[in-house]
DNA sequence: GTCTATACTTCGATAGAC
DNA sequence: GTCTATCGAAGTATAGAC
Protein backbone atom coordinates (compact mmCIF):
# COMPACT_ATOMS: atom_id res chain seq x y z
CA UNK A 1 0.00 0.00 0.00
CA UNK A 2 2.86 2.62 0.55
CA UNK A 3 4.86 1.72 -2.52
CA UNK A 4 1.13 2.14 -4.48
CA UNK A 5 1.02 5.67 -2.79
CA UNK A 6 4.91 6.68 -3.54
CA UNK A 7 4.29 5.74 -7.05
CA UNK A 8 1.36 7.52 -7.29
CA UNK A 9 3.15 10.34 -5.73
CA UNK A 10 5.98 9.73 -7.63
CA UNK A 11 4.14 10.18 -11.15
CA UNK A 12 2.30 13.48 -10.03
CA UNK A 13 5.02 15.39 -8.22
CA UNK A 14 8.82 13.99 -8.85
CA UNK A 15 10.47 12.21 -6.88
CA UNK A 16 11.51 14.96 -4.57
CA UNK A 17 7.74 14.94 -3.39
CA UNK A 18 8.46 11.54 -1.97
CA UNK A 19 9.02 12.10 1.28
CA UNK A 20 8.41 10.50 4.80
CA UNK A 21 5.87 13.32 5.51
CA UNK A 22 3.95 13.53 2.07
CA UNK A 23 3.73 9.99 1.60
CA UNK A 24 2.59 9.07 5.13
CA UNK A 25 0.13 12.00 4.61
CA UNK A 26 -1.09 10.64 1.71
CA UNK A 27 -1.55 6.80 3.11
CA UNK A 28 -3.18 8.20 6.82
CA UNK A 29 0.28 7.38 8.78
CA UNK A 30 2.53 8.89 11.01
CA UNK A 31 5.73 9.75 9.09
CA UNK A 32 7.44 7.87 11.45
CA UNK A 33 6.22 4.39 10.50
CA UNK A 34 7.48 5.16 7.11
CA UNK A 35 10.76 4.34 8.62
CA UNK A 36 9.65 1.22 10.26
CA UNK A 37 9.20 -0.19 7.16
CA UNK A 38 11.68 1.18 4.98
CA UNK A 39 14.92 2.19 6.68
CA UNK A 40 16.30 4.72 4.83
CA UNK A 41 14.14 6.81 1.99
CA UNK A 42 16.45 5.04 -0.10
CA UNK A 43 15.38 0.89 0.65
CA UNK A 44 12.04 2.51 0.15
CA UNK A 45 12.99 3.98 -3.72
CA UNK A 46 14.53 0.33 -4.41
CA UNK A 47 11.57 -1.30 -3.00
CA UNK A 48 9.70 0.66 -5.40
CA UNK A 49 11.87 0.21 -8.36
CA UNK A 50 11.87 -4.07 -7.71
CA UNK A 51 8.41 -4.02 -7.98
CA UNK A 52 7.87 -1.83 -11.25
CA UNK A 53 10.16 -3.97 -12.32
CA UNK A 54 8.49 -7.59 -11.69
CA UNK A 55 4.92 -6.16 -13.28
CA UNK A 56 7.18 -4.66 -16.51
CA UNK A 57 8.68 -8.08 -16.82
CA UNK A 58 5.21 -9.84 -16.41
CA UNK A 59 3.28 -7.46 -18.39
CA UNK A 60 5.84 -7.69 -21.06
CA UNK A 61 5.83 -11.62 -21.37
CA UNK A 62 2.19 -11.75 -21.44
CA UNK A 63 2.67 -10.12 -24.90
CA UNK A 64 3.25 -12.57 -26.88
CA UNK A 65 0.50 -14.30 -26.55
CA UNK A 66 -1.63 -11.59 -27.89
CA UNK A 67 -3.50 -11.41 -30.65
CA UNK A 68 -1.70 -8.62 -32.15
CA UNK A 69 1.81 -9.14 -30.10
CA UNK A 70 3.75 -6.31 -31.19
CA UNK A 71 1.15 -3.70 -30.98
CA UNK A 72 0.60 -5.02 -27.24
CA UNK A 73 4.49 -4.36 -27.14
CA UNK A 74 4.39 -1.02 -28.11
CA UNK A 75 0.93 -0.25 -26.29
CA UNK A 76 3.33 -1.51 -23.12
CA UNK A 77 6.54 0.66 -23.72
CA UNK A 78 3.64 3.52 -24.78
CA UNK A 79 2.22 3.39 -21.24
CA UNK A 80 2.22 7.03 -19.99
CA UNK A 81 2.34 6.23 -16.52
CA UNK A 82 5.40 4.05 -16.81
CA UNK A 83 7.41 6.57 -18.97
CA UNK A 84 6.78 8.82 -16.10
CA UNK A 85 8.02 6.81 -13.79
CA UNK A 86 11.18 5.70 -15.59
CA UNK A 87 11.85 9.34 -16.15
CA UNK A 88 11.99 9.73 -12.55
CA UNK A 89 14.19 7.07 -11.69
CA UNK A 90 16.32 8.39 -14.10
CA UNK A 91 16.53 11.83 -12.53
CA UNK A 92 16.66 9.89 -9.25
CA UNK A 93 19.80 7.68 -10.27
CA UNK A 94 21.15 10.65 -11.14
CA UNK A 95 22.47 10.94 -7.66
CA UNK A 96 21.77 7.83 -6.12
CA UNK A 97 23.86 4.74 -7.01
CA UNK A 98 21.83 2.62 -5.63
CA UNK A 99 19.26 3.55 -7.73
CA UNK A 100 21.41 3.92 -10.88
CA UNK A 101 22.47 0.23 -10.37
CA UNK A 102 19.59 -1.28 -10.33
CA UNK A 103 18.08 0.89 -13.11
CA UNK A 104 20.95 -0.84 -15.32
CA UNK A 105 20.51 -3.88 -14.33
CA UNK A 106 17.08 -3.79 -15.10
CA UNK A 107 17.64 -1.98 -18.35
CA UNK A 108 19.93 -4.98 -19.96
CA UNK A 109 17.27 -7.46 -18.41
CA UNK A 110 14.27 -6.01 -19.87
CA UNK A 111 15.97 -5.70 -23.39
CA UNK A 112 17.15 -9.45 -23.01
CA UNK A 113 13.94 -10.72 -22.69
CA UNK A 114 12.31 -7.76 -25.08
CA UNK A 115 14.73 -9.10 -27.69
CA UNK A 116 14.00 -12.48 -27.49
CA UNK A 117 10.05 -12.12 -27.72
CA UNK A 118 10.61 -9.59 -30.91
CA UNK A 119 12.98 -12.55 -32.37
CA UNK A 120 9.73 -14.83 -31.64
CA UNK A 121 7.30 -11.74 -33.24
CA UNK A 122 9.43 -10.91 -36.28
CA UNK A 123 9.80 -14.14 -37.64
CA UNK A 124 6.56 -15.38 -37.86
CA UNK A 125 5.69 -12.34 -39.45
CA UNK A 126 7.18 -13.01 -42.39
CA UNK A 127 9.62 -9.61 -42.10
CA UNK A 128 13.37 -9.70 -43.33
CA UNK A 129 15.13 -9.75 -40.30
CA UNK A 130 18.38 -8.96 -42.02
CA UNK A 131 16.71 -5.73 -42.59
CA UNK A 132 15.16 -5.42 -39.31
CA UNK A 133 17.18 -7.34 -36.63
CA UNK A 134 15.10 -8.08 -33.26
CA UNK A 135 17.68 -6.09 -31.71
CA UNK A 136 17.66 -2.94 -33.77
CA UNK A 137 13.83 -3.05 -33.55
CA UNK A 138 13.92 -3.42 -29.55
CA UNK A 139 16.30 -0.52 -29.41
CA UNK A 140 13.96 1.45 -31.95
CA UNK A 141 10.41 0.82 -30.30
CA UNK A 142 11.62 1.70 -27.07
CA UNK A 143 13.32 4.95 -28.20
CA UNK A 144 10.48 6.37 -29.94
CA UNK A 145 7.50 4.69 -27.56
CA UNK A 146 9.39 6.79 -24.98
CA UNK A 147 10.16 9.85 -26.65
CA UNK A 148 6.58 10.23 -27.91
CA UNK A 149 5.02 9.35 -24.93
CA UNK A 150 7.41 12.15 -22.82
CA UNK A 151 6.82 14.56 -25.13
CA UNK A 152 2.52 13.98 -25.39
CA UNK A 153 3.07 14.38 -22.00
CA UNK A 154 4.66 18.09 -21.67
CA UNK A 155 2.45 19.06 -24.67
CA UNK A 156 5.13 19.28 -27.33
CA UNK A 157 3.74 17.06 -30.35
CA UNK A 158 4.84 18.35 -33.51
CA UNK A 159 5.44 15.50 -35.42
CA UNK A 160 4.06 13.52 -33.66
CA UNK A 161 1.07 11.92 -36.27
CA UNK A 162 3.43 12.20 -39.43
CA UNK A 163 5.50 9.46 -37.15
CA UNK A 164 3.01 7.60 -35.68
CA UNK A 165 1.61 6.93 -39.19
CA UNK A 166 4.70 5.25 -40.20
CA UNK A 167 5.35 3.90 -37.12
CA UNK A 168 1.45 2.03 -36.93
CA UNK A 169 2.14 0.79 -40.71
CA UNK A 170 4.78 -1.13 -39.48
CA UNK A 171 3.13 -2.46 -36.72
CA UNK A 172 0.29 -3.41 -38.46
CA UNK A 173 2.43 -5.15 -41.13
CA UNK A 174 4.26 -7.15 -38.77
CA UNK A 175 1.06 -7.91 -36.17
CA UNK A 176 -0.68 -8.91 -40.14
CA UNK A 177 1.88 -11.57 -40.96
CA UNK A 178 1.85 -12.93 -37.53
CA UNK A 179 -1.48 -14.64 -37.97
CA UNK B 1 28.43 32.61 -13.40
CA UNK B 2 25.55 31.19 -11.30
CA UNK B 3 23.75 29.83 -14.18
CA UNK B 4 26.90 27.86 -15.06
CA UNK B 5 27.40 26.73 -11.53
CA UNK B 6 23.77 25.53 -11.58
CA UNK B 7 23.48 23.37 -14.59
CA UNK B 8 26.85 21.67 -13.51
CA UNK B 9 25.06 20.82 -10.28
CA UNK B 10 22.05 19.86 -11.91
CA UNK B 11 24.29 17.44 -14.44
CA UNK B 12 26.14 15.80 -11.59
CA UNK B 13 23.32 15.54 -8.71
CA UNK B 14 20.15 16.20 -9.87
CA UNK B 15 17.60 18.92 -10.50
CA UNK B 16 16.80 18.32 -6.33
CA UNK B 17 20.38 19.07 -5.23
CA UNK B 18 20.23 23.01 -6.84
CA UNK B 19 19.53 24.81 -3.75
CA UNK B 20 20.09 27.97 -2.50
CA UNK B 21 22.84 27.12 -0.18
CA UNK B 22 24.70 24.17 -2.29
CA UNK B 23 24.71 26.55 -5.55
CA UNK B 24 25.94 29.42 -3.22
CA UNK B 25 28.65 26.83 -1.67
CA UNK B 26 30.02 25.90 -4.69
CA UNK B 27 29.51 29.47 -6.73
CA UNK B 28 31.44 30.64 -3.13
CA UNK B 29 29.16 32.90 -2.59
CA UNK B 30 26.01 33.60 0.41
CA UNK B 31 23.00 31.56 -0.23
CA UNK B 32 21.35 35.20 0.16
CA UNK B 33 23.11 36.29 -3.31
CA UNK B 34 21.40 33.63 -4.83
CA UNK B 35 18.03 35.56 -3.73
CA UNK B 36 19.24 38.31 -4.80
CA UNK B 37 20.14 37.61 -8.07
CA UNK B 38 16.85 35.29 -8.79
CA UNK B 39 14.32 35.82 -6.41
CA UNK B 40 12.55 32.44 -6.44
CA UNK B 41 13.99 28.93 -7.25
CA UNK B 42 11.81 29.07 -10.33
CA UNK B 43 13.31 32.26 -11.42
CA UNK B 44 16.63 30.70 -11.31
CA UNK B 45 15.56 27.37 -13.35
CA UNK B 46 14.06 29.54 -16.17
CA UNK B 47 16.81 31.23 -16.91
CA UNK B 48 19.09 28.10 -17.11
CA UNK B 49 16.38 26.64 -19.50
CA UNK B 50 16.10 29.75 -21.24
CA UNK B 51 20.01 29.78 -21.64
CA UNK B 52 20.38 26.39 -22.26
CA UNK B 53 18.01 26.74 -25.23
CA UNK B 54 19.13 29.78 -27.19
CA UNK B 55 22.71 27.36 -27.22
CA UNK B 56 20.68 24.31 -28.45
CA UNK B 57 19.28 26.31 -31.33
CA UNK B 58 21.99 28.34 -31.50
CA UNK B 59 24.18 25.24 -32.24
CA UNK B 60 21.17 23.23 -34.30
CA UNK B 61 21.16 25.90 -36.57
CA UNK B 62 25.16 25.85 -37.28
CA UNK B 63 24.91 22.32 -38.36
CA UNK B 64 23.54 23.29 -41.93
CA UNK B 65 27.35 24.29 -42.29
CA UNK B 66 29.08 21.35 -41.70
CA UNK B 67 31.47 19.10 -44.32
CA UNK B 68 29.16 16.17 -42.42
CA UNK B 69 25.67 18.05 -41.27
CA UNK B 70 24.06 14.91 -40.30
CA UNK B 71 26.41 13.14 -38.24
CA UNK B 72 26.85 16.95 -36.75
CA UNK B 73 23.26 17.16 -36.08
CA UNK B 74 23.71 13.37 -34.80
CA UNK B 75 26.51 14.56 -32.55
CA UNK B 76 24.68 17.32 -31.04
CA UNK B 77 21.50 15.57 -30.01
CA UNK B 78 23.84 12.92 -28.77
CA UNK B 79 25.85 15.13 -26.31
CA UNK B 80 25.32 13.62 -22.81
CA UNK B 81 25.84 16.69 -21.05
CA UNK B 82 23.07 17.77 -22.99
CA UNK B 83 20.82 14.79 -22.49
CA UNK B 84 21.44 14.20 -19.02
CA UNK B 85 20.32 18.08 -18.18
CA UNK B 86 17.17 17.23 -20.82
CA UNK B 87 16.39 14.60 -18.53
CA UNK B 88 16.25 16.74 -15.32
CA UNK B 89 14.29 19.29 -16.71
CA UNK B 90 11.46 17.13 -17.70
CA UNK B 91 11.78 15.90 -14.42
CA UNK B 92 11.70 18.91 -12.82
CA UNK B 93 8.70 20.14 -15.01
CA UNK B 94 6.95 17.38 -13.64
CA UNK B 95 6.10 19.49 -10.82
CA UNK B 96 6.97 22.94 -11.80
CA UNK B 97 3.88 23.73 -14.16
CA UNK B 98 6.06 27.02 -15.47
CA UNK B 99 9.40 24.58 -16.57
CA UNK B 100 6.26 22.26 -18.13
CA UNK B 101 4.95 25.08 -20.60
CA UNK B 102 8.94 26.57 -21.15
CA UNK B 103 10.16 23.16 -22.37
CA UNK B 104 6.83 22.82 -24.38
CA UNK B 105 7.41 25.65 -25.99
CA UNK B 106 10.91 25.02 -26.69
CA UNK B 107 10.36 21.44 -28.09
CA UNK B 108 8.05 21.97 -30.87
CA UNK B 109 10.46 25.09 -31.59
CA UNK B 110 13.42 23.16 -31.77
CA UNK B 111 11.76 20.14 -33.62
CA UNK B 112 10.73 22.81 -36.26
CA UNK B 113 13.79 24.27 -37.21
CA UNK B 114 15.23 20.88 -36.82
CA UNK B 115 13.18 19.98 -39.80
CA UNK B 116 13.73 22.49 -41.59
CA UNK B 117 17.33 21.62 -41.54
CA UNK B 118 16.62 18.38 -42.23
CA UNK B 119 14.80 19.43 -45.45
CA UNK B 120 17.66 20.66 -46.78
CA UNK B 121 19.79 18.02 -45.84
CA UNK B 122 17.72 15.00 -47.25
CA UNK B 123 17.08 16.98 -50.45
CA UNK B 124 20.59 17.70 -51.45
CA UNK B 125 21.67 13.77 -50.11
CA UNK B 126 19.68 12.05 -52.81
CA UNK B 127 17.77 10.05 -50.37
CA UNK B 128 14.08 9.35 -51.18
CA UNK B 129 12.15 11.60 -48.98
CA UNK B 130 8.79 9.97 -49.46
CA UNK B 131 10.39 6.91 -47.17
CA UNK B 132 12.04 9.59 -45.36
CA UNK B 133 10.05 12.72 -44.77
CA UNK B 134 11.87 14.90 -42.72
CA UNK B 135 9.34 15.17 -40.16
CA UNK B 136 9.62 11.65 -39.55
CA UNK B 137 13.27 11.70 -39.26
CA UNK B 138 13.67 14.31 -36.86
CA UNK B 139 11.60 12.62 -34.42
CA UNK B 140 13.45 9.22 -35.24
CA UNK B 141 16.72 10.62 -34.96
CA UNK B 142 16.16 12.55 -31.43
CA UNK B 143 14.37 9.86 -29.91
CA UNK B 144 17.17 7.45 -30.67
CA UNK B 145 20.30 10.00 -30.31
CA UNK B 146 18.22 10.65 -26.28
CA UNK B 147 17.84 6.98 -25.33
CA UNK B 148 21.19 5.49 -26.24
CA UNK B 149 22.96 8.61 -24.73
CA UNK B 150 20.89 8.02 -21.01
CA UNK B 151 20.87 4.65 -21.73
CA UNK B 152 24.80 4.36 -21.98
CA UNK B 153 25.26 6.81 -19.26
CA UNK B 154 23.33 4.53 -16.78
CA UNK B 155 25.43 2.10 -17.97
CA UNK B 156 22.92 -0.10 -20.08
CA UNK B 157 24.36 -1.21 -23.70
CA UNK B 158 22.33 -4.24 -24.50
CA UNK B 159 22.27 -3.76 -28.28
CA UNK B 160 23.62 -0.34 -28.97
CA UNK B 161 26.42 -1.55 -31.13
CA UNK B 162 23.69 -3.53 -33.38
CA UNK B 163 21.50 -0.40 -33.44
CA UNK B 164 24.72 2.32 -33.80
CA UNK B 165 25.81 0.34 -36.66
CA UNK B 166 22.60 0.64 -38.66
CA UNK B 167 21.89 4.31 -37.36
CA UNK B 168 25.14 5.35 -38.32
CA UNK B 169 25.12 3.24 -41.80
CA UNK B 170 22.56 5.66 -42.88
CA UNK B 171 24.10 8.97 -41.93
CA UNK B 172 26.75 7.86 -43.72
CA UNK B 173 24.67 7.65 -46.98
CA UNK B 174 22.99 10.98 -46.15
CA UNK B 175 26.00 13.07 -45.70
CA UNK B 176 28.46 11.03 -48.89
CA UNK B 177 25.25 11.69 -50.96
CA UNK B 178 25.37 15.23 -49.75
CA UNK B 179 28.50 15.99 -51.22
C1' DG C 1 26.16 44.16 -4.55
C1' DT C 2 27.39 41.71 -0.45
C1' DC C 3 27.05 40.96 4.27
C1' DT C 4 24.69 39.40 9.05
C1' DA C 5 20.82 37.96 11.21
C1' DT C 6 16.90 35.56 11.31
C1' DA C 7 12.02 33.45 10.56
C1' DC C 8 9.80 29.70 9.34
C1' DT C 9 9.23 25.14 7.07
C1' DT C 10 10.41 20.62 6.00
C1' DC C 11 13.50 16.99 5.89
C1' DG C 12 15.52 12.07 7.54
C1' DA C 13 16.10 9.41 11.33
C1' DT C 14 16.13 7.60 16.19
C1' DA C 15 14.56 6.60 21.10
C1' DG C 16 11.40 4.75 23.89
C1' DA C 17 6.49 4.02 25.72
C1' DC C 18 2.58 1.12 24.85
C1' DG D 1 3.05 -2.38 14.82
C1' DT D 2 1.91 2.28 16.12
C1' DC D 3 2.34 6.11 18.98
C1' DT D 4 4.76 10.63 21.17
C1' DA D 5 8.70 13.17 21.47
C1' DT D 6 12.63 14.96 19.66
C1' DC D 7 17.34 15.91 17.24
C1' DG D 8 20.02 18.12 13.99
C1' DA D 9 20.44 19.40 9.31
C1' DA D 10 18.94 21.67 5.32
C1' DG D 11 15.57 24.17 2.71
C1' DT D 12 13.35 29.06 0.90
C1' DA D 13 12.98 33.58 1.65
C1' DT D 14 13.09 38.38 3.79
C1' DA D 15 14.88 42.52 6.44
C1' DG D 16 18.19 45.63 7.05
C1' DA D 17 23.18 47.31 7.75
C1' DC D 18 27.10 48.60 5.06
Amino acid sequence: MLLDAAGELMRESGYASVTSRRLAAKAGLKPQLIHYYFRTMDDLFLALFRRVEDDLVRRQNAVVGAEKPLRALWDLISDRQDVALAYEFVALANHRAAIREEIARFGDKFRKAQIKILDQILAKSGVDTRVWPPTFVSVLINSLARSLAVQDALGAKLGHPEALAIINRFIDQVDKGSN
